[in-house]
DNA sequence: TCTTTTTTGTGTTTGTGTCTCAATAAGAAA
DNA sequence: TTTCTTATTGAGACACAAACACAAAAAAGA
């Protein structure tokens, strides 16, 4: 789980704020409140770098009688608020909604093996060039791109390991 | 509707067998049978070339009490036989599950407006070949991948029609 | 402190897709 | 054609993620 979190890291980007003041603006300029509950999921949200999902965030934060819990209703909300927010990207991987860091981390897209279920990022300066070329030949004006490339990873090809973990994605 | 099947269709590939022929190779490898329904859900899906869900296809479909009629979970279990055999394939788009042509069509992008919801196709053999490259390069074996590239579209920005039409994807 | 408005949590509901299982139909063989 | 075996279908129930409604709680401002 730690060791995951340093699996493939790539370089952060250097920002201004930390999510937690870019957060808070973000609030402030709608005229949201800067609740405990919000406080604490974008705390753990921030605790690791990795790709997880809504259950996924739920079973880290503090449990139904605990002190600091969060319903799972107020957890989905706001993950569309860190969304909203331009802290977190979210997209669709084999049903589930999946959640990683868009705020202090570079753009990227993935590789997905369909053996050990990891998530693989990588990053190609070509990949963006493209897009932005063909987008231009068609007139069309890009906001955002989302590119899984599915296969088989080197691990699962050389070693033969069959590590379906359900959990540790990435 | 039958104008939107006209809208930007790529330049179909030539192929040995209609889909009837390579969807009962199919059934017959693997010792399926070659029922009414799979039949019927096959020529509706064939009948026109455009993007679409389990839904759209339901409702294509003879309703309830007509003759030729097909259940819903029937209607599931066979696009995923589509899938499965090479004709058809399926991708995620707003919580939906949206299937598209593959036997007899060539590989492709998409664009994605989010102002009308239409999906554009484009191909492109440098972003193919980026892909592979950076695939070596990571030692990932790929089986195939998906781009979605979402912005506006030329049509939005221009004319700033706002046609949002649920249906009429493609 | 009091007031107003947002936010939260509980419980309920939606919507997509899947499962079960008895009834039906396809294909093969007689 | 008739019979037999087995896959398939449809009705209904179910599973699951995610969203909704609304009363109770909490935040900001006066």
């Amino acid at each position: 789980m730690s060791a995951d979190s340093k699996l493939n890291p790539l370089p952060p980007v250097q920002v201004a704020l930390t999510p937690q003041q870019r957060f808070n603006d973000y609030l402030q300029s709608r005229g949201m409140r800067n609740t405990e509950q919000r406080r604490k999921v974008l705390d753990c949200v921030y605790q690791q770098h990795d790709h997880f999902d809504a259950d996924q965030l739920l079973e880290r934060l503090p449990a139904k009688g605990q002190k600091g819990y969060v319903s799972r209703p107020t957890v989905y909300r706001t993950l569309g608020e860190f969304c909203d927010a331009g802290l977190l990207r979210k997209f669709v991987l084999d049903g589930r909604s999946v959640y990683e860091h868009d705020y202090g981390y570079p753009q990227h897209d993935h590789f997905y093996c369909s053996k050990c279920e990891k998530l693989i990022e990588f990053q190609s300066e070509e990949l963006l060039k493209i897009r932005d070329d063909v987008a231009k030949a068609h007139n069309f004006h890009v906001r955002t791109h989302r590119l899984i490339i599915t296969g088989v990873c080197e691990d699962c090809r050389k070693g033969h390991r069959r590590v379906r973990r359900k959990v540790d994605l990435i």
